[in-house]
DNA sequence: GCGACAG
DNA sequence: ATCTTGTCGC
């Protein structure tokens, strides 16, 4: 699986901030997809020891949430981290392990913001753009916004602010437990990404995509740090 | 100036 | 995110 469209990634902070400023503009907040066979997870971890980056892919059966397909990949850090820029450092990392996948998915699920951005154009919304799919960000805390506490019970939810903008939902998957923050990422509504959302966490506080991206990077991080 | 700041 | 020690809540 290959992007539909591509930009350097040796660029410096102000030519990626004004990237992010172009490349917002394409972001569709609506829900424009046919039927989702396949989701993807997606997360990164960092190896101080080899200052690398542990990307990793896993592709879930939308409906059984069975885990079909696998990728790992290892990267060393080319960008360091900035509040807002963090997709810079963690895609060319993903984009890579997306390209050894051989079942496409129709729906990505990214660990951090989507437009709940302070140029509306986060990590799930910059890898939506990248390969033209939808995806929804999922993140374990917020960058930006304003929210008042949604209900304790699973389901309930209340909207992420940015001067009067509606930029995400602060929903609650699991009863008690704190709330993650979602967001829409590209090609796909808040409504519609809370719902898939809420699908993906039955018994967990993230998404199972989530989840299973988590546990192959540490996985893989340990195999690591033994040698 | 001070705090906040995805992973 | 990782590293690390003590502390708090259930």
């Amino acid at each position: 699986m290959y992007p539909v469209f591509i930009h350097p990634w040796s660029i410096s902070e102000t030519e990626a901030f004004n990237l992010q400023q172009e490349l917002a503009k394409k972001v569709i907040t609506e829900d424009q997809f046919a039927d989702i066979h396949y989701v993807a997870g997606v997360d990164v971890a960092y190896c101080s020891q080899s200052d690398q980056l542990i990307a990793a892919v896993v592709i879930l059966h939308a409906e059984t949430l069975e885990v079909v397909e696998s990728v790992v990949t290892q990267d060393t850090v080319q960008f360091p981290y900035i509040p807002g820029l963090f997709s810079f450092r963690e895609l060319p990392s993903i984009v890579k392990a997306f390209n050894l996948i051989k079942t496409p998915p129709q729906l990505v699920v990214c660990d951090g913001q989507g437009i709940a951005h302070p140029r509306r154009f986060g990590l799930a919304s910059h890898l939506g753009i990248l390969f033209d799919i939808p995806t929804i960000g999922c993140g374990k805390t917020k960058l930006i916004g304003e929210f008042e506490e949604p209900f304790i019970q699973r389901g309930n939810s209340s909207s992420l602010t940015d001067n009067e903008e509606v930029i995400g939902s602060v929903l609650r998957t699991q009863d008690n437990i704190k709330p993650i923050y979602v967001s829409v990422g590209h090609r796909i509504s808040l409504s519609t990404a809370c719902e898939w959302i809420l699908k993906l966490s039955p018994t967990y506080r993230l998404p199972e995509t989530t989840r299973q991206a988590d546990q192959l990077v540490r996985i893989t991080l340990l195999k690591l740090q033994e040698k």
